[in-house]
RNA sequence: GGGCCGGUAGCUCAGUUGGUUAGAGCAGGGGACUCAUAAUCCCUUUGUCGCGGGUUCGAGUCCUGCCCGGCCUACCA
């Protein structure tokens, strides 16, 4: 029952790319892999998409406190990500990122459409500016006492503490995240998109049963089509990191949240100039399916503001939004302290990816519910169900058809490979339906018919006798057709698996319809283990590194510490951290302390004085240093400083210099030469 | 306070348009097998289907009130 080939594009959420893949992005992730894998199996054009989203003022902050451009931040977390994925197999067929010239023009002609049919309005809106850097302050960038109860440190939208709501100019001696300096107030400009416009187009889209999940259409109804639509604030002031509204002179950049669904279109262009795609036939027609799979929290934006978007533009709206719910560890949420808070990384160091992608599938429903991970259920589920009953069917049968392959025809099996043919239909319909759990479940029954064929076929009995040698063919033939059959099935869950069976068995497996007939007459080459149990001891310790670099982080990051130091941002601003290095890149330098035991004018050079260091002992190095604006040669004798002392000597036009001591400070009469703590002697190196 | 979802065996859940004695897996108990990754197979215990009303010949399934849990939301998008 193969159905016309259909044109299909899907995206998942785009990652925001102020922060490292967890498993709780991975549901989606995987949720939308295991759709976009199933429905090209089935033979379809399929086509997943997505980019990290890289815009807005958390970005701008993360980078800053890095010590490096936005730019570089980006993309160095756009790799993280990519490489997250790919150890869990996400086989998207483009990444992008929001920063790049294709979604910067598609957001200009998205943004022209806006103002060609006149739903663009400006107006003043009173806000709050960091007082050094000037930047618009988000609700989450101020924090200071909440106005109701007085609680300390509260961020500006609402109180831990009292629960008490405002906005952030409310609070009492409010202070910025960024200079950690009292905010300055005023008033800009905002650009708002009047999408009340459109509100007749979003009730019927929305509430037509066609593209959103029952739930969804209602809490739309409820909380946002039963009165008029408010406009949307698409703008933020300079200085911020996104791109520039066009016609503003540099003033006002679109809300991260314009440019980032925008990016769903871009990506997909850039796909289709690497792959001679026409770019229309996809976002531009009837013939084309598109799915969105996003998380909860973001269902308004991609119910709401995005159709609106698609419409005014005119380009295709979304076939269906496919929401789910989070994820809860243990029945509660993630917990850094608890180190439940698990990073995709951290997750590889320990597990099989398949093992994570199959439990998901195994819980994912078609509904908004939450995905609850239970660690126990998780070790139970995966060793029973996957090793103990779906890869032992192969482990029990397959070396007994080693010598002689699979039998020419396919034996009679009492109906057993014709009734899981059958079950595939309603399996398919449960994988096109987000019903992963029905479909796990569906397929699991078929290892509870396979399992008690075998046991009652009892090959190894056959074995002993020699005249039954075609029964023992036949009856393998049986149990590894049945196996096989269940992994065509579970392909887009565990497609690893499905590769080493289609090398276990000879046969590639490419189609979903191969699960309809038999394989016959292929040898079967050697059997190797398919999967491993889990092991707990590998979940305690991925629980444990996690819990670690919870507290890493918090040392290293803890929300103020330092603060009261005042010590002013710029000068990481100035000079930004160069690329990371290693230890072994760090000990070619030898540094050790010297003292200067003689120090001296040059007469003719503009900057540089002339220091004779002892690295104890008979041990001297001459080095000019350029120092003379900071420092009197006689105040320097006599004094210690560290020096790299293994720098290849230059000769300078007043000398050799063997060396160079080290200084910080801005330059001109701020320099500063570093000294030892009392008790590092002449000659000790510095590591 | 409002909205949504859920409350079925110790645990995780399934129960399709209301229709006979309410099911599965795991866990527990007993047995078998020994090919397999202490896997597999057979047998087996356990339920006031959250509580109270109502509709119906008949309700886990529909209506209603309440209780409990989760998520969202509280004039913010």
């Amino acid at each position: 029952m193969t159905e016309a080939p259909r044109k299909i594009l899907v995206t998942a959420a785009l990652p925001y790319a102020n922060g490292h893949i967890h498993i709780g992005h991975m549901v989606e992730h995987v949720q939308t892999d295991i759709w976009v894998r199933f429905q090209k199996l089935r033979g379809h054009q399929c086509v997943f998409v997505w980019a990290d989203d890289t815009h807005g003022s958390a970005i701008m902050k993360s980078a800053r406190k890095a010590g490096i451009s936005e730019e570089t931040f980006i993309q160095g977390m756009s790799d993280a990500h990519e490489k997250d994925f790919a150890g869990f197999g996400i086989e998207y067929d483009h990444y992008s990122s929001t920063h790049s010239e294709t979604n910067r023009q598609l957001s200009t002609e998205i943004w022209s459409a806006f103002q060609e049919k006149d739903l663009v309005a400006v107006r003043k809106v009173a806000e709050l500016f960091d007082a050094d850097t000037g930047e618009s302050l988000p609700d989450r960038f101020v924090k200071g006492r909440c106005p109701k109860c007085d609680a300390a440190d509260q961020y500006g939208d609402n109180c831990d503490k009292c629960g008490a709501t405002y906005s952030a100019t409310d609070l009492v001696d409010p202070i910025s995240t960024i200079s950690e300096k009292p905010p300055v107030s005023g008033e800009t400009d905002h650009y708002f998109l009047q999408i009340e416009q459109l509100h007749d187009f979003l009730e019927e889209w929305t509430q037509s049963g066609q593209h959103l999940q029952d739930e969804v259409a209602n809490y739309l109804k409820g909380h946002f089509l039963g009165e008029p639509l408010r406009d949307w604030d698409v703008s933020r002031p300079k200085p911020y990191f996104g791109f520039e509204i066009p016609g503003t002179a540099g003033e006002h950049f679109w809300y991260v949240w314009f440019d980032a669904p925008i990016g769903y279109i871009a990506s997909t262009k850039e796909w289709c100039e690497k792959n001679g795609e026409d770019f229309d036939s996809w976002w531009r027609s009837e013939e084309t399916e598109i799915h969105h799979f996003l998380g909860k929290d973001i269902q308004y934006f991609h119910c709401l503001f995005w159709p609106a978007m698609l419409k005014t533009a005119g380009f295709n709206l979304p076939t269906r939004v496919h929401i789910h719910g989070f994820l809860t560890v243990g029945g509660e949420k993630m917990s850094k302290t608890k180190g439940t808070f698990i990073k995709a990384s951290t997750y590889l160091n320990h597990l099989q990816p398949e093992y994570l992608r199959y439990y998901y599938a195994a819980k994912l429903g078609p509904k908004l519910d939450d995905l609850d991970l239970n660690l126990e259920d998780f070790v139970t589920k995966v060793n029973a169900e996957l090793v103990g009953k779906v890869v032992n069917l192969a482990s029990r049968s397959a070396k007994f058809v080693q010598q002689t392959g699979l039998s020419a025809s396919y034996p009679d099996d009492d109906g057993l490979f014709a009734q899981g043919a059958e079950q595939g239909d309603k399996i398919a319909a449960a994988y096109e339906n987000c019903d992963y759990a029905r479909a796990i479940r569906l397929i699991l029954e078929l290892a509870d018919r396979a399992n008690p064929f075998v046991e009652n076929a009892a090959p190894w009995n056959l074995r002993k006798d020699e005249s039954k040698a075609q029964e023992l063919q036949d009856v393998c033939t049986i149990a590894m057709n049945l196996f096989r059959q269940i992994v065509i099935y579970l392909t887009p869950v565990l497609p690893t698996l499905t590769e080493q069976v289609a090398e276990l068995m000879n046969d590639p497996i490419l189609h979903w319809d191969q699960s309809k007939t038999p394989l016959t007459g292929t040898p079967i080459n050697k059997f190797k283990h398919l999967a491993k149990r889990i092991d707990e001891k590998d979940v305690t310790k991925m629980i444990e590194e996690s819990k670690t670099e919870a507290a890493e982080e918090a040392a290293t990051e803890g929300p103020l510490v330092g603060h009261e130091y005042g010590d002013s941002e710029q000068p990481m601003l100035d000079k930004p951290l160069t690329e990371e290095c290693t230890i072994e890149d760090f000990v070619k330098v030898d540094l050790r302390i010297a003292r200067v035991v003689a120090a001296e004018h040059v007469p003719e050079a503009r900057k540089l004085l002339k220091l004779t260091l002892s690295l104890g002992g008979e041990h001297r190095r001459q080095v000019f240093a350029g120092i003379k604006a900071a420092y009197e040669p006689e105040s320097l004798v006599g004094r210690k400083v560290v020096m790299v002392a293994n720098l290849k000597p230059r000769k300078m036009k007043f000398g050799l210099s063997e060396g160079m001591v080290c200084a910080a400070g801005a330059g001109g009469e701020e320099i500063f030469l570093l000294s030892p703590d009392d008790g590092a002697l002449p000659g000790q190196r510095v590591t």
